[in-house]
DNA sequence: TAAGATTGAGGTTTCAATCTTC
DNA sequence: GAAGATTGAAACCTCAATCTTA
């Protein structure tokens, strides 16, 4: 029968699985979001952006690259990079074998911010995230969520 | 040293974890609201209100309960549903028992397009979800994200 | 007074067009 | 012409204040 076609349809465990990882992924964004934002002022995509630049070879990040990394278009990625810039978090430096590409470092309140961040993004996670889970369903969730990373 | 214990917390597994399931997260829904946006022409949002409306009891929501379930605020549902109605895909009903309250409703269209986005949906979650898990870590995934979602 | 929803103001992101450099 | 980055316009969301009903 089409209603009970449909009801299926709406029921579907896949759609239920991708949802339940929507759903948790807010959840904990949200959470983390908020507590960056009440401790060091700052917005979760701060914290993603210091964090990509450090973790860069010379802790050096192309526009473009960041772009990808963080999941943004390239206009929005100068946007951000322009309000950090005014707070003094990020600069930037333009190539000198590629005149086009303008890379991104870390000023020094930036690596301290980024410590600060860290220091209080980690109390979160294990209080959010890690205390939830055993030693392997962690390891397993981040083998399992590694598969659906690369394009 | 200074350094070494600065290395450790930028690459601290617990950050590292966290950091996959975002890039998981925001990698799937990237994919899924193009394949959306092309083929059904609505966005990603879109397909989440139609499912939480014909999923929940008489297929009607209250606008504070989707809020809740989609993760935005209520000014930002109220302008998303008046979207929706301009669209004709939902429609609102004040409570007769509590005139606060507002429900949502489905239109017609807005039925037949739930159905079709959610064929086109779930072609999507083959391809790029559920084709790249075993059953095993499907099933191991939803129960371990089930953990990260309830407040 | 409180709860549910809406509105105005402000901030962030996307899209498309543009500018610069290759 | 193509690639990398930026800009203007528009879309969307949040925050706080407001309106309505309980």
């Amino acid at each position: 029968m089409a209603r009970v076609a449909r009801q299926t349809l709406i029921d579907d465990p896949r759609v239920t699985a991708f949802g339940i990882l929507v759903e948790a992924n807010a959840r904990l964004e949200r959470v983390m979001a908020k507590s960056l934002s009440e401790e060091v002022d700052i917005p979760l995509v701060y914290l993603e952006v210091l964090l990509r630049i450090a973790r860069s070879p010379d802790r050096q990040v192309a526009m473009g690259e960041l772009a990808a990394q963080i999941s943004l278009t390239s206009g929005g990625v100068t946007r951000l990079v322009d309000r950090m810039t005014q707070a003094d978090l990020v600069s930037r430096t333009t190539s000198s074998a590629d005149r086009r590409v303008s890379y991104l470092g870390l000023t020094t309140l930036g690596g301290a911010t980024l410590e600060r961040a860290l220091r209080v993004h980690l109390a979160d996670l294990d209080e959010h995230f890690v205390s939830r889970l055993s030693t392997q369903e962690l390891s397993s969730l981040v083998k399992i969520l590694d598969k659906l990373r690369a394009p």
